[in-house]
DNA sequence: ATATCAACCCTTTTT
DNA sequence: GGGTTGATAT
């Protein structure tokens, strides 16, 4: 039983027991919001919920993996595993699954991702013969974006005037036309987007009463966090999912929106209460994690902006130090000032590499601290850019996973159907895809039967596609013969993959043998864990189903080792460190200059900024350079209004600072001069390894040669004679202690609670861990 | 069909 | 500055 007393409390406690009716919890930064939602959620259980009537939406995998893993220490495994519990695109697309049929869909369609949209759009854009200048792909698909976040489709897209007007304004007057037929080639293709995820699960409730009704009577009450980033398409459903109950408890903090840009609105939180007649209020304002200094600080920042629902957030940790400003001359010497800041802070107050993070507004940022902290040998990871699954190797292969689970997907059958070099060139490409558009198929289909969609083609090109396509229907009729693991080994073999990759030993080539070993470790592990876990869903496309909605930051442990963290604002949300350091606040940079002319993108910069003085518990450190590189111009630099913004009771400001500005701009010129030359030719001899060491860093070590991938073996033995009370120690989970051992035969299995693990059922006849005396 | 070079374009990015 | 893309040459 757990002691809501003691371990929350009067306000979180509060929120945790109200259940009655729609519930609101403005959670202020680090107040313990995941802690409530926790805690609620384990009540709910204890009150008699069933695990699977309770849906509770996330953002990001992570905080759904994060929050079940809380609950199941409370609960116990059994109960936490049959929530309802993932982000928003993981639950409806598990929906949409299900319910495929009733939209038009097959089970197994495919999720396409951000640059495979684009992709289409470019050859819609083509096809169309518009002119790819002014129809730029990453702006077209931000409108169909757009578009879907407001729940509007083709038809309707191509009668809302708004739309037009603003389409014709940027002289793309065609836009509608690209998403009608950027929406049926999806379909054509059995593909889904992002949007579509959402979109699509609007439209199956609202036309489906029936199917909308079972899912209400299932989930009898609904969670959502960080709701201040939710879109209108997920706002929306949410109020499909709840309205006949009203069993809903959203949490979030208007302060901490930084979304808008990806289509959240910030209106979802701050009207909440008025769409949801009785809702209750909560508001969660003292912070557990920063000093008094930086609270206050971060309130006076965010006084400033207009829009937002009052709240006093308070420490009562202790006052600590103020807030340094540091200023630099250049951002050379800014990432220097910074690198020596830390070292001497870790010196003369213990602290480790991980308690240190370095904070910016641009990823393009990140290089110069890199150089700073490599000159001086200070280990640090770097957050974002190129993630694992959009490296070229590895979307090649999984391309033709993709192909073989759903042959009709477009994207994966252009990526791959050249890749190895085959002979079957663009002209050849362009033919099919012309053939399938007029007449209504997949371009799949046109392989089946060349000849009777016309197709125009040479004796030598249609062997090669025939022998193409069989090669495919090989894969595809491997799919149910085997698992995720055996299919993808057999398809890299026989693709041509293994040869194409592992001919040429050119270092710069190792690290794709790498990153396509890694893969199929991957693949391995998720075919182990889910075996242990007794789950049989093992097969490729389960393992595609779950891929597709996977981004870097969730396979990724934190946990690897001691060092100094580097990464955007954006993805720092949600974490703490003891010392922040928030670099480049300048104008135009933060900040930045796109959101210089409208108050709404300036206060949700300003959000921002909060977002990142929140993060420190200990210290936080503001800086700025005079001089910048910016895109190779040496550019001049005022700093940040937001420095402005903030009490300067709790700022520690240096002599020469923001009042005197304009003091040595020649002198500061001749130094970035001086320093940078030398620095430069040094990094540019070392690039290579440079990304060496991003790869490294960012991909687990664990690398098995290619040869050497197979099965590891289950330990097999004497695993049926384990008692509970024995010490075990698994492959991933570490050491635990058995609790139970139940069933016999094939389906023994054990309860182990791990240390650091949990509490985890494992399938004997699986399982990898040996036993410790 | 590949290689090489010039022209382009730059935010943030949970899915 | 730098990474990617597209046109051109071979």
């Amino acid at each position: 039983m757990i002691n809501y007393i003691d371990e929350l409390n009067e306000s979180q406690r509060a929120a945790v027991l109200y259940n009655d009716g729609p519930s609101l919890v403005i959670a202020g930064a680090g107040s313990g919001k995941t802690r409530v939602l926790t805690y609620k959620i384990a009540y709910l259980l204890e009150s008699g919920y069933e695990p699977w009537s309770i849906l509770a939406l996330t953002f990001t995998n992570k905080a759904a993996k994060e929050m079940k893993e809380r609950i199941a220490r409370q609960v116990g495994e059994q109960s936490a595993r049959y929530l309802w519990m993932g982000t928003f695109h993981s639950v409806f697309s598990r929906i949409l699954r299900t319910e495929a049929a009733s939209i038009g869909f097959t089970a197994n369609f495919t999720i396409y991702d951000t640059s495979d949209s684009k992709s289409l759009i470019r050859s819609i854009v083509k096809e169309m013969q518009l002119d790819d200048k002014t129809y730029k792909a990453g702006a077209i698909q931000s409108r169909i974006s757009n578009a879907k976040n407001h729940l509007i489709s083709p038809g309707a897209y191509a009668m809302n005037r708004e739309m037009a007007e603003h389409d014709n304004a940027c002289k793309m007057g065609a836009i509608g036309d690209i998403y009608r037929r950027y929406w049926d080639r999806c379909r054509q293709a059995g593909a889904m987007d992002f949007d579509d995820l959402l979109f699509y699960t609007f439209i199956l409730f609202s036309e489906h009463p029936d199917i909308l009704r079972k899912y209400q009577e299932q989930f009898k009450y609904i969670l959502v966090d960080e709701y201040q980033d939710t879109n209108f398409a997920q706002h929306n459903i949410v109020l499909q999912l709840s309205k006949l109950r009203q069993k809903v408890c959203v949490v979030g903090d208007d302060a901490q929106s930084i979304y808008s840009f990806r289509g959240a609105n910030i209106d979802n939180i701050l009207k909440f209460t008025k769409l949801y007649q009785n809702t209750q209020v909560f508001k969660l304002e003292q912070n557990y994690r920063s000093t008094q200094t930086i609270v206050c600080a971060a309130n006076s920042l965010i006084e400033k902006n207009r829009e937002q629902i009052p709240k006093e957030v308070f420490s009562e940790k202790s006052q600590g130090d103020l807030i340094g400003v540091i200023q630099a001359y250049s951002d050379v010497e800014e990432g220097d000032i910074v690198s020596n800041r830390i070292m001497e802070l870790r010196m003369s107050q213990h602290y480790g590499y991980n308690d240190f993070a370095i904070l910016y507004r641009t990823n393009a940022q990140s290089r110069i601290f890199e150089e700073a902290l490599r000159k001086r040998n200070l280990p640090y990871k770097i957050y974002g850019g190129l993630s694992f699954y959009q490296r070229k190797e590895i979307k090649d292969v999984i391309a033709y996973f993709r192909l073989s689970v759903n042959p009709n997907d477009e994207e994966a059958f252009k990526r791959i159907i050249n890749y190895p070099a085959r002979g079957i060139g663009d002209t050849t490409v362009g033919k099919i895809i012309e053939a399938a558009t007029s007449h209504s198929v997949s371009l799949w289909e046109v392989l089946g039967d060349p000849l009777e969609f016309g197709l125009n083609i040479n004796k030598g090109t249609h062997t090669k596609l025939q022998s193409f396509r069989e090669l495919m229907e090989t894969f595809i009729s491997m799919l149910t013969e085997g698992n995720a693991y055996e299919v993808s080994t057999a398809i890299v073999k026989q693709a041509g993959i293994v040869n194409d990759i592992y001919q040429d030993r050119q270092p710069e080539n190792m690290s794709r043998q790498e990153n396509i070993e890694e893969l199929m470790n991957g693949i391995h592990d998720f075919c182990a864990m889910r075996e242990e876990e007794g789950n049989e869903n093992i097969s490729l496309s389960d393992f595609l189903s779950e891929v597709s909605l996977l981004s870097d930051q969730d396979t990724d442990k934190s946990t690897d080792g001691e060092k100094i963290t580097l990464m955007t604002i954006h993805s720092a949300k949600g974490l703490e460190f003891r010392n922040v350091f928030i670099v480049g606040l300048e104008e135009n940079l933060f900040p930045s200059s796109m959101s210089g002319d409208s108050p709404r993108a300036m206060e949700e910069e300003r959000r921002l900024f909060y977002v990142a003085l929140t993060r420190a518990e200990d210290h936080c450190f503001l800086s700025y350079a005079k001089i910048r590189l910016h895109y190779g111009k040496t550019e001049f630099a005022n700093p940040s209004r937001f420095l402005r913004d903030i009490d300067t009771a709790y700022l520690q400001i240096p002599n020469d600072s923001v009042s005197s500005r304009q003091s040595d701009e020649p002198a500061g010129r001749f130094r970035r001069e001086k320093r940078e030359r030398p620095a430069r030719s040094l990094f540019n001899s070392e690039r290579e390894t440079t990304k060496q060491n991003i790869i490294n860093r960012t991909v687990p070590s664990n690398l098995t040669k290619m040869e050497n991938i197979q099965p590891k073996p289950s330990s097999g033995i004497a695993i049926t004679n384990l008692q509970a009370g024995e010490q075990i120690e698994h492959e991933r989970f570490g050491i635990g202690e058995v609790l139970r051992v139940e069933g016999s035969g094939e389906n023994l299995k054990a309860t182990v609670k791990f240390r650091n693990a949990g509490e985890k059922q494992l399938l004997l006849k699986f399982a990898r861990f040996k036993v410790i005396s």
